[in-house]
RNA sequence: GGCGGUGUAGCUCAGCGGCAGAGCAGGGGUCUCAUAAGCCCCGUGUCGGAGGUUCAAUUCCUCCCACCGCCA
């Protein structure tokens, strides 16, 4: 790529029947990087996020929360909008699917698709539940009944609207083939030509509104609204306002699409196919990334885990943050998430190496009296010619990796920098130098290394972490937006005001903890229970829930489905305890049950919570109050 | 079941035909400007297993095992 370059950059348009989680977060990061990336080149930068707020889910969501979809949609999107402003992550435009502007240009396409015979009425027949609202498919169906709410199922057909995707396979085939990049990582593209040996289907693109109004008209069936899928993809292009816009002439011929592994089949095969049939090109890139596990180490053994993780921008902030989910994924594999690895990643490099370097080479400058003048190149010996070649090498290969969202190898690249900068310092031993008042130009002249490498780091650092860049940049005395241009040796003026930065990540110290968290696990492993602290406690949701009905589960020896009233609302919960009680024992009573257990799904029922019940030596007893409780009353 | 991927040092991974590598962790040494940070030194590990191709295989091929993904 060169310099002055048209990008623009695309988040997916985050679903709004969830809560922003480690794995949005990770998104917008990726994307808010990678756009500063492009302007500090100089690049005509456009991103773009936001909520998609149409479909089964919502409308569902705001029935049982009893408000209207639209009042939930804000809600929820709001919830987005102040998450990313929370994490310092910036975007040109943040699109809603509720807006007019999006609505009218999806209605555009569909129009011109059905002029264009590229949209037909059909026929689809399935097994319907009219508990939920939805078609199950021959697998998830328990002997002909929902697997959820254990009621037989109806073979419905209706007319929908198909998008005539299938006439698409052989050309989209070819067009995967012919841009080796466009679907990127490798494995990915691999993974949807794998997909594509096999016949495309036509795409359903309508919900009658006899089951769904909440979504877009369809503007040739008006009994019709728009399949969420359909809709949401095209926010990408409504953004720009749509085909012929001035926004969308300039910027769509360079869109990178950066999303999740989970959404790469709408993306990689609806879209491409949408987009020919719609006389749209392409989009240049589709760029994938993996998932976070938050299986390993501390997290698991705990309750919460995907909210926590964004509780660590809290605990260390934004830039530690960013730069640990940067530096420790490989851009399109899975990695695990730990806060052992966040502590030890923000010790080791950003404590240690960065933050440690930046105060001893501002200390050094000020206690010398600040840099007295600028060394001409001449006078550079080989370590610090070396220095000065490795900038320049550096900023070409982040330029390299960036390209190819290789986040982890452009930080990578800049840590070499630093290391050989920590070296560079003991070599050079200016405290040595600061004694000899012979030694007074090569003192200044190593200094002025120093405050230059700063000055330069705090350019290319500025992409992965602004905050410390923008301190690194004020202690040598730089002001305003960084540019790429400026990071050329030599730039930093003679006696630039040079002032001290200590603590700019502080180590965490937890030695304390972790001897107790040792002695704790040592105490556990002999006694066989782990002990947990107080807070870690608080994180279950105890909850005193009355019966509601009880049944046994058909086909098993000790299951019991039964459905409890927390007070606000009902839900369904699995015990194991039919061996122990009869439905008839358990109904009206009040019973504790941990509410935020996540969900679980056992003979094809969704638990959603645990009974409490003791057990000793085969016998087993529920835990009921003694006193009367409201069901729903916390327990502590 | 079909297709694909992965399996390399305690951990995370790079290498992908020519004497086994990095970071972290661990051990030893050293400086004192610095955030008890830095710097230097220390790694024979059946490169998942068994065959094969080759002068030479961690690297290519076949089979097997384990895990993962997509599809059914």
């Amino acid at each position: 790529m060169s310099v002055g370059d048209v990008f623009y950059l695309t988040t997916p348009i985050y679903y709004v029947n969830d809560v922003p989680h480690l794995g949005h977060a990770y998104t917008t990061i990726l994307a808010d990087a990678m756009a500063r990336w492009h302007r500090l080149r100089g690049d005509d930068v456009r991103s773009l996020t936001g909520t998609d707020e149409h479909g089964d889910k919502i409308a569902q969501s705001a029935v049982a929360a009893g408000v209207s979809a639209q009042q939930l949609a804000d809600r929820n999107s709001a919830v987005f909008r102040e998450t990313w402003q929370r994490l310092g992550l910036g975007h040109d435009d943040f699109i809603r699917t509720t807006e007019e502007r999006h609505e009218k240009v999806v209605t555009a396409i569909l129009h011109d698709l059905w002029e264009k015979g590229e949209i037909y009425l059909g026929k689809y027949g399935g097994w319907y539940c009219f508990g939920c609202e939805r078609f199950y498919t021959e697998k998830e169906i328990v002997d002909g009944q929902c697997p959820d709410h254990r009621r037989p199922l109806q073979w419905i057909e209706e007319e929908n609207y198909f998008f005539k995707m299938s006439k698409y396979q052989g050309w989209l085939i070819e067009y995967i083939d012919r841009h080796p990049d466009l679907i990127r990582p490798e494995r990915y593209r691999n993974e949807i030509l794998g997909f594509l040996r096999d016949p495309l289907q036509d795409l359903s693109i309508s919900r009658p509104r006899t089951r769904l109004e909440w979504g877009i008209p369809l503007p040739f069936g008006d009994q019709y609204v728009t399949y969420v899928w359909f809709d949401a993809l095209i926010t990408y292009v409504s953004a720009l306002g749509g085909p012929g816009a001035p926004a969308f002439e300039k910027y769509w011929p360079h869109v990178h699409h950066l999303i999740g592994k989970d959404i790469l089949k709408p993306h990689a095969i609806y879209w491409p196919c949408m987009l020919k049939a719609a006389g749209i090109d392409v989009f240049s890139h589709l760029d994938v990334h993996g998932f976070w596990n938050i299986g390993g180490g501390k997290m698991s053994k705990s309750v919460g885990n995907v909210v926590e993780a964004l509780a660590l921008t809290e605990k260390y902030g934004n830039d530690a943050f960013r730069y640990f989910v940067m530096r420790e994924m490989v851009f399109g594999l899975d990695a695990d998430f730990s806060e052992e690895a966040f502590v030890a990643r923000l010790n080791a490099d950003l404590a240690n190496d960065l933050g440690n370097l930046v105060s001893r080479a501002t200390t050094l400058i000020v206690n010398a009296g600040g840099i007295a003048r600028v060394p001409a190149a001449a006078e550079l010996d080989p370590t610090e010619t070396t220095i000065r070649d490795r900038f320049a090498q550096m900023v070409t290969r982040i330029d390299r990796e960036m390209d190819e969202f290789a986040f982890q190898r452009a930080l990578a690249a800049i840590w070499e920098l630093i290391g050989l900068l920590n070296g560079y310092v003991d070599f050079a031993r200016p405290w040595d130098l600061a004694k000899d008042p012979a030694a007074r130009p090569r003192l200044e002249r190593v200094l002025y290394v120093l405050a230059e490498s700063l000055r330069f780091l705090g350019i290319v650092l500025m992409p992965f972490i602004p905050e410390a860049a923008a301190k690194i940049r004020g202690a040598v005395g730089a002001t305003g937006t960084p540019r790429l241009a400026e990071a050329v040796w030599g730039g930093l003026g003679a006696g630039a005001p040079v002032t001290r930065l200590s603590g700019l990540f502080p180590r965490i110290e937890d030695k304390k903890g972790a001897a107790v968290e040792r002695s704790a696990e040592a105490a556990g492993a002999a006694s066989g229970v782990e002990r947990i602290k107080k807070d870690e406690f608080a994180r279950l949701d105890l909850r005193v829930a009355h019966v509601v009905s009880a049944e046994a589960v058909p086909k098993s020896k000790k299951l019991l489905r039964l459905t409890v009233s927390l007070g606000d609302h009902e839900r369904t919960v699995v015990a194991g305890i039919a061996e122990h009680y009869a439905p008839a024992d358990l109904v009206g009573t009040k019973v504790v049950i941990v509410a935020n257990l996540e969900p679980a799904r056992l003979m094809g029922i969704e638990s959603q919570g645990m009974i409490l019940a003791g057990s000793a030596d085969g016998h087993l007893a529920v835990l009921r109050p003694d006193r009367d409780l409201p069901a729903g009353a916390r327990v502590s």
